[in-house]
DNA sequence: ACTTGCATTGTTATATGATAACATCACTTA
DNA sequence: TAAGTGATGTTATCATATAACAATGCAAGT
């Protein structure tokens, strides 16, 4: 699990490999890495909290490379799409992906206080809800894991 | 779990449980089943489907039971604040409880195909997620667990 | 180089989901 | 019956997301 994001880090290199490993997976893969789509995955990576769409197309606004909802949107979904980014369903919002080119089940540990998230990964069809789904016969093909909580830190500040 | 739902059952039964739970246990916590909240309930347990807020809005218009968007959301808060309506986070909608009354962690398997959605229940600090999260120091306070996929009747369809 | 085809981007408009703010009404209890 | 609280009515607005179509860019084959 990548609960280093509760505490320092070396962040510069955290953000520099995400881009590396998204750049060199659609090098392999045939996709293109658009300028669009690096930034956007470049803001996502610049801290470890989900981003609400709008706040970034204000960003992207603010540097002249988009102004339309569609164009943060078609970015995002690229990014999601292709594993790169994970959308947070409980907060509407969108968070680089700690693990790109891996395929995975994500979960998140998401800090009510500070807004950080941490990603981790289970295994979807483990687990009593695994085992109940199949019991009932329900064939599993995504999961949501959201945990909504407060992370070492604030719970030691409060 | 409520698999049922995916299943022919007594569904008028089911209705009718729903809402005698809900009123017996606002008679004993001394909160208010108002008309309004009453009836968007009633609306909820029509159908094991989420309902967006709208949807329900739509329904009480109809009825003269409210025109305007806060009305539907209010009614939706404290059925949801008390356990008696859960929120569908990836599908920005609302289902009724199938265990009112009983403070629980709920889980939900929603069918891609049909949209019926079963509620089951886990351990909110169990599982490989919740040992992560106290390795990790994390407190969960609440959980978000939503599995999308087919539902037996929707798999042997197809 | 040319052109054909497809992915990407630009842009307008609109759909969908949710809440702030304030006035009014109703129920309780002292 | 007045005061306090919770519930409802209403207007306006904010926040999130997508449909639709035009224009552009890029790559592959000839």
């Amino acid at each position: 699990m990548d609960t280093k994001v509760f505490a320092h880090h070396d962040h510069a290199a955290c953000q520099a490999e995400g881009i590396a490993v998204a750049a060199a997976v659609c090098a392999q893969k045939g996709l293109r890495l658009t300028p669009q789509r690096r930034r956007v995955l470049e803001i996502l990576l610049s801290r470890h909290r989900a981003m609400g769409a709008y706040a970034v197309l204000a960003i992207l606004r603010g540097e002249g490379m988009g102004n339309q909802p569609p164009v943060v949107y078609r970015a995002l979904d690229f990014l999601v799409k292709h594993g790169f980014a994970h959308k947070i369903e409980r907060l509407n919002a969108f968070i680089a992906c700690t693990r790109p080119g891996a395929p995975h089940a994500p979960a998140f540990l998401i800090c009510r206080t500070c807004d950080t998230v941490a990603e981790a990964h289970i295994d979807p069809g483990g687990g009593t809800l695994g085992d109940e789904a199949g019991a009932a016969g329900f064939t599993i093909e995504r999961t949501v894991v959201e945990a909504l909580g407060l992370c070492p830190k604030c719970r030691d500040a409060a």
